[in-house]
DNA sequence: GACTTTTAAATGTCTGACAAATGAAAATTG
DNA sequence: CAATTTTCATTTGTCAGACATTTAAAAGTC
């Protein structure tokens, strides 16, 4: 591992030589990197150098440091969960930085949900079913906030992804699907939309209880379509209004 | 702002106050931080603790540095390019260290893949088709490597993907067509099974050229089949060896 | 007005110091 | 001897101060 020490990104550099030992199975989890004075004279550079460079990697989630002798830098395992929120950010942002269409992140949406349709249709368990059918009810509520609508509104889709039992898939819809949100929240829905809204989502649920997976496959393009539809009278009336 | 000065983790702490500052949309793309040195005053800690949260912040891309007067961090604006990659590392290192089984990875991955077929069949240019039929040509060389079939393999099925014309699914599926590929590398190919999986690829590639999704479904579906019958024959006969 | 020099501001790095946590080893105690 | 307490070395967390380097604006020069 050698680094350029006149270039003026020290930190970056070992930051990139650890994780690429990392990535390469060169480092393994809950492996012990060398203490920070270790790692400062191994790349010939000051002890602050080597603690920006650990940090960057712990923002990563690629190392975790315990303090006290026998302490350190350890290599994480990656897990599901903490991916996956940090995947979340990351489409979030994003998003929201790169001007991307209400379209164009809803079909990809929709599109990746439809992937999940068939496969949770076959391993859905009553729990997934049970979530579902809570959140159905919590959406029919009438004093429900248009964030806590979304919210319930995710947490059901959610429930249909998580019924294929696939964690990957999982990890990776996780990301279309509550990055959205943000720009859900700008399309306030009125109550009568949302009861058909619901009404879908029972049509969905019903499919997926039923282990039919055309019903699902029909009720999530009729959401598409309908929300599309609401979506896109909702920024023409807002342009109009700009005039 | 604020933070507990008492606590041990006063970068993660401020790093997370910026980040969420970020996130809010209280700052925005190319807002200038302040300097190390105010942030140092506001928050009450030293410029080591300014400087090591806003390497966390580096690391994920959220700001970028730059030296000189009226130089500072400046509030990036997240690529998909940028992004597509620390996905990507992200989800290798997700099925490396999580034991995830090849069937589950594999599974994802088509059904992911196939929810792009219609929309690629629908938008690809010309560029993605000779794309594919530029690896395909390369996949039927006698000569390739395992490592540079299963990079062609990559590119092909990115081509496809690409095809959608939809950043937001090329974003996404990147994790999980890239992921897999060292994977895919445990399992070498024989050159007949190279030979089938060329025919799949050629008849999906007319597929798309055709603008026919009922084909490119098929040829996905077949290569699923395919290749996941072959890993299983080999991770079988490798258990038997272990014995 | 065009060019050069100066200067102030900012990040990048290093050193040395101390605080705090932590687990092992040593000392103490019953 | 066993259990408990104390000591101690190690390691991360934080700070202050210093200097190098970069950079663009400001001042000076022709």
């Amino acid at each position: 591992m050698k680094i350029d020490t006149t270039s003026p990104d020290l930190s970056a550099q070992i930051a990139k030589a650890i994780r690429e030992a990392i990535i390469s199975g060169e480092l393994s989890v809950n492996d012990r990197l060398p203490s920070e004075a270790e790692l400062s004279e191994q790349f010939d550079v000051g002890r602050t150098t080597v603690r920006e460079a650990l940090k960057r990697l712990a923002a990563q989630n690629l190392i975790r440091t315990q303090r006290g002798a026998f302490g350190g830098a350890f290599v994480n395992k990656q897990s599901f969960q903490d991916a996956q929120a940090a995947h979340i950010t990351t489409s979030t942002l994003l998003l929201s930085m790169n001007d991307v269409s209400f379209d164009t992140a809803w079909e990809a949406r929709f599109a990746l949900e439809a992937a999940c349709a068939p496969l949770s249709c076959q391993r859905r368990t009553a729990d997934h079913l049970a979530t579902m059918r809570a959140e159905i009810h919590r959406q029919g509520q009438p004093g429900l906030t248009d964030e806590a609508f979304c919210a319930s509104d995710v947490a059901f889709h959610r429930a249909l992804v998580d019924g294929a039992q696939n964690p990957v898939l999982s990890y990776q819809l996780a990301g279309a699907v509550e990055a959205i949100e943000p720009l859900m929240n700008m399309i306030t829905f009125t109550a009568r939309s949302r009861e058909a809204i619901c009404d879908m989502h029972t049509s969905i649920a019903d499919g997926l209880e039923a282990q039919d997976s055309k019903t699902v496959e029909a009720g999530l393009s009729a959401l598409e379509t309908y929300t599309l539809t609401l979506a896109r009278d909702v920024i023409t009336s807002r342009d109009q209004q700009r005039r």
